[in-house]
RNA sequence: GCAGGCGUGGCGGAAUUGGCAGACGCGCUAGACUUAGGAUCUAGUGGGCAGACCCCGUGAGAGUUCGACUCUCUCCGCCUGCACCA
């Protein structure tokens, strides 16, 4: 048999695969379907990395193998195509982003197709594509039509050497990633959308979904739910009030004080009443200055100001208490101020104690001249009035219905989650389809108009101001108000990279529609996606995003369900031989093209999967890829043993349904290592064999055609086992088959393993025990020693106790 | 700091309704074939030991059990998430 030549045989079956359309999702809405979705890449011009295989091998098998079941399968693929490096490279070399970006999908695409995935490439799409933005264009103004999208002054992140707006990815330890220039925050107009309408189903329907759980639990600390209440305390001699929210409304009585954020208009307001404004001015002035960066940084020393002038009165026991002003309250949260309850909560008791403020105890069970007591399972309430005496819980009921019947408070949901600030002030995105009319506000561009095309233009430089480049573009930004005919501008800001992520699974349904972002029979058919598996970079971005999106749609009739995607799963990333992340700079970059060159794309495919646990980080090893390609020729091999049979032989019968039960379990829950490691074993046992006839073979094949489709079809071809591998069916195992007839079990005295003997599995105690005893090592154990016990579990082990 | 997870050969990793620890692969050792071998094949490979005896061994220590990688407790280390979110 001549040596496996898979530069041949890889390019002999693409060609195939493409001619033959064998992979072209069928529009038969009739049959099954099943959706595997992998995340869309990012065409840099670095070219594909060793990483982007792993997942989209994996879901490649399940795609394969879902076919082979009978499912009829949409796994497409396609390009995330707008965002930074493109443009700055176009700025760098002047050469349009749109023929940048072509000439890297060219690449990616090549590569992709070299190593053999199953993808419906008729149904590509690209998020630059006017065909395809048009209808992000159009999801944006559904959202703008539905309130959901409003402008806002918002602080961006600004290079002032590159006089640029900096997205939030570009800036690396406050600082700019291209040019290490400290990074400002510099306010500007923005689009917001406004997720945080969505909070609670965002969290609530993580129910419906099955996600792994480190994505779920990720989403619930990013949205960040917290119960409470919000509660209204008069300033004293004004009219003003202090609004907070507290999770803890049962401490009321222990409110010594209220902290507020430097940026809380109250200040502003009773300006006149303060006595130390300057002061004030100072620290705020001192807050302002501190960037994001330091801002971030956890737990500093607490520092504070006393807002002179102004008291506030605890609502439940008329006590005038100060006003403080701390950047440890933060604006963007709650309402800006807090009830400082510094017996029960840490950072106010830190506080507290650095500014010799009153402690107060409400909740008895701790000892608050050490620390808070912050318990609300074991504590009782003290000096607390009507209070006093009841647990925590019910403390809260209390006085929460309290607050609402005086009219001083009201139960509140709040959320650490924002809203997305959705403007980019780059080229390179789709323009925001709106234009401003002095007279009309902002109006929406028609829907027969879209998509608004980028207009073409010689530079991309940004502006000195921070404006978008399109800003610069007079004729294309000048246009007239659609609703009154008058003058008007249109918006020159940009969406970000997540918008055309955050719906392109729908795109895939149906692609080519010019009616809609799909039709509604393919939505009903396709969705949700049955799996879609990605990385966990993007569990509080890009799917939280795109769940926000695909709730809106479902709920002005779009999309036929509240979730898009029924199953998330994860992969680890691929890291350097040195077991440090690849990059350039390292030097441990590991480029698929030589994999493929060297050794083949199923190989590289093989490795890829049986490198180590598919959820966790693992060290590329070129050895490792060796040890695969040794297998594969190995598999190459069989052929030279195939003898005719059309049933599996007797020696070899439990292993086949054994095998064929574990990898058909394992590649179903991501445990492709151990899936292989069983196709390897079973290689060895029928190289111990020295033969394999033709029903074993071909359901090895089947087995492996997932994960090395190209070496398995060649070999299927040339033992003419008729037809393709790819029209054939999965193999089916029976449960009673996979059990040996004798096994080997070991043979324990005093739970020590002393030696093993041969049974049949039904064998009853008596046979088992006679064969143990009869066990030389097992009789030298026994030797002098008296039988107290013997345990025999069937097939497992049987166990002496001797005194 | 809080929450969750994980610690198994030289390496990647198997095995948990408690039942022969180290599957599978890499690496390594010896041998075969060979002009050669970084190809291929065969055998071996947790440690100690001359050894088919025996002893030790799944981060450390204790416990439950006939029996513990698996369950319980304490400690150590690593990883992930959250991190002034009231």
């Amino acid at each position: 048999m001549a040596r496996y030549n898979f530069r041949a045989v890889e390019k002999k079956w693409q060609e195939i695969w493409e001619e033959k359309q064998i992979f072209k999702t069928s529009n038969d809405f009739s049959k099954p379907k099943y959706y595997a979705l992998v995340e869309f890449p990012y065409p840099s011009g670095e070219g594909l990395h060793v990483g982007h295989p792993r997942p989209y091998t994996a879901l490649d098998v399940v795609a394969r193998k879902r076919r082979l079941e009978g499912y009829n399968v949409l796994f497409p693929m396609g390009w995330d195509a707008f965002g930074l490096p493109t443009e700055n490279y176009a700025i760098q070399t002047k050469i349009h982003p749109a023929v940048i970006t072509e000439r890297n999908i060219n690449r990616f695409r090549e590569q992709l197709k070299s190593l053999g995935f199953s993808f419906d490439w008729s149904r590509e799409v690209n998020t630059t594509d006017p065909a395809y933005f048009k209808w992000t264009q159009w999801i944006f103004l559904k959202l703008f039509e539905h309130g959901l999208a409003y402008k806002k002054e918002m602080p961006i992140n600004w290079c002032p050497r590159c006089k640029i707006g900096l997205a939030n990815e570009e800036v690396v330890d406050g600082k700019c990633e291209r040019c290490s220039h400290q990074v400002e925050t510099r306010v500007k107009n923005q689009w917001m959308l406004k997720i945080t309408a969505y909070a609670e189903r965002l969290i609530n329907d993580l129910e419906l979904v099955d996600y792994i759980e480190r994505v779920k639990v990720q989403q619930r600390n990013w949205i960040g739910r917290s119960e409470g209440a919000d509660v209204i305390f008069k300033i004293k001699d004004t009219e003003e009030t202090l609004t907070v929210f507290t999770t803890r409304p049962d401490t009321l009585f222990g409110a010594t004080y209220m902290v507020i954020s430097p940026e809380h208009p109250v200040l502003e307001k009773l300006k006149d009443r303060i006595t130390n404004v300057p002061e004030i001015a100072a620290y705020q002035e001192q807050a302002r200055k501190k960037s994001e960066f330091e801002r971030s940084q956890l737990v500093r020393e607490k520092t504070g100001v006393p807002v002179e002038g102004l008291k506030a009165i605890n609502p439940v026991n008329g006590m005038e208490i100060p006003i403080w002003v701390s950047d440890y309250v933060l604006m963007t949260y709650g309402t800006g101020a807090i009830m400082a309850v510094p017996g029960h909560d840490q950072r106010d008791w830190e506080f507290a104690v650095k500014f010799g403020l009153p402690i107060v105890e409400v909740v008895a069970g701790g000892d608050i001249t050490k620390e808070a007591y912050t318990d609300i399972d074991e504590g009782v309430m003290v000096n607390s009035g009507f209070l006093d005496g009841l647990d925590v819980k019910s403390a809260q009921k209390k006085i929460i219905a309290w607050l609402q019947e005086k009219g001083l408070g009201v139960p509140k949901v709040n959320y650490k989650l924002r809203d997305w600030v959705f403007s980019r002030q780059r080229y390179w995105g789709e323009p925001i389809p709106l234009v401003h009319c002095e007279k009309c506000g902002w109006v929406p561009v028609p829907e027969e108009e879209l998509p608004v095309r980028l207009p073409q233009v010689a530079n991309y430089e940004p502006t000195d101001t921070g404006e978008s480049p399109l800003a610069k573009i007079r004729h294309w930004v000048e246009t007239t108000c659609p609703k009154c005919g008058g003058y008007a501008e249109r918006e020159t800001d940009t969406m970000p990279q997540w918008a055309g992520s955050s719906w392109y699974f729908l795109r895939y349904c149906d692609p080519h529609n010019d009616q809609a972002l799909a039709s509604k029979e393919a939505l009903d058919y396709w969705l949700p996606v049955d799996w879609y598996n990605g990385g966990m970079e993007h569990t509080t971005l890009h799917l939280l995003y795109s769940r926000f999106w695909h709730k809106f749609l479902y709920d002005i009739g779009v999309v036929p369900g509240p979730e898009p995607y029924a199953k998330r799963t994860s992969h680890g990333m691929i890291l350097g031989e040195n077991n440090e992340k690849m990059s350039k700079s390292r030097g441990n970059v590991i480029n698929p093209d030589d994999v493929v060159a060297e050794y083949g794309a199923d190989t590289l495919r093989l490795y890829e999967m049986f490198i180590g646990d598919f959820e966790k980080s693992v060290p590329w090893s070129t050895e490792g890829v060796r040890g695969c390609k040794r297998f594969l020729d190995r598999v190459w091999k069989l052929m030279d043993m195939v003898i005719p049979g059309e049933a599996y032989r007797p020696e070899l019968e439990a292993k086949m349904h054994q095998t064929i039960k574990k990898v058909s379990q394992d590649y179903e829950s991501l445990k492709f290592n151990t899936a292989i490691a069983a196709l390897m074993t079973l290689l060895n046992d029928v190289y111990h064999t020295g033969s394999i006839n033709e029903a074993e073979l071909k359901t090895f094949l089947i087995l492996l055609n997932p994960v090395a489709p190209h070496i398995t079809e060649e070999i299927w071809e040339r033992l003419k086992f008729g037809g393709m591998l790819n029209e054939q069916s999965w193999p089916t195992w029976d449960e009673a088959k996979t059990v040996e007839k004798t096994v080997e079990i070991g043979v324990q005295v005093n739970g020590k393993l002393r030696g093993t003997i041969e049974v049949n599995v039904d064998d009853p105690q008596e046979a088992a025990r006679e064969k143990a005893l009869a066990n030389e090592a097992v009789q030298r154990a026994l030797d002098g020693k008296t039988i107290v016990k013997e345990i025999y579990v069937p097939g497992r082990i049987y166990n002496i106790v001797v005194k």
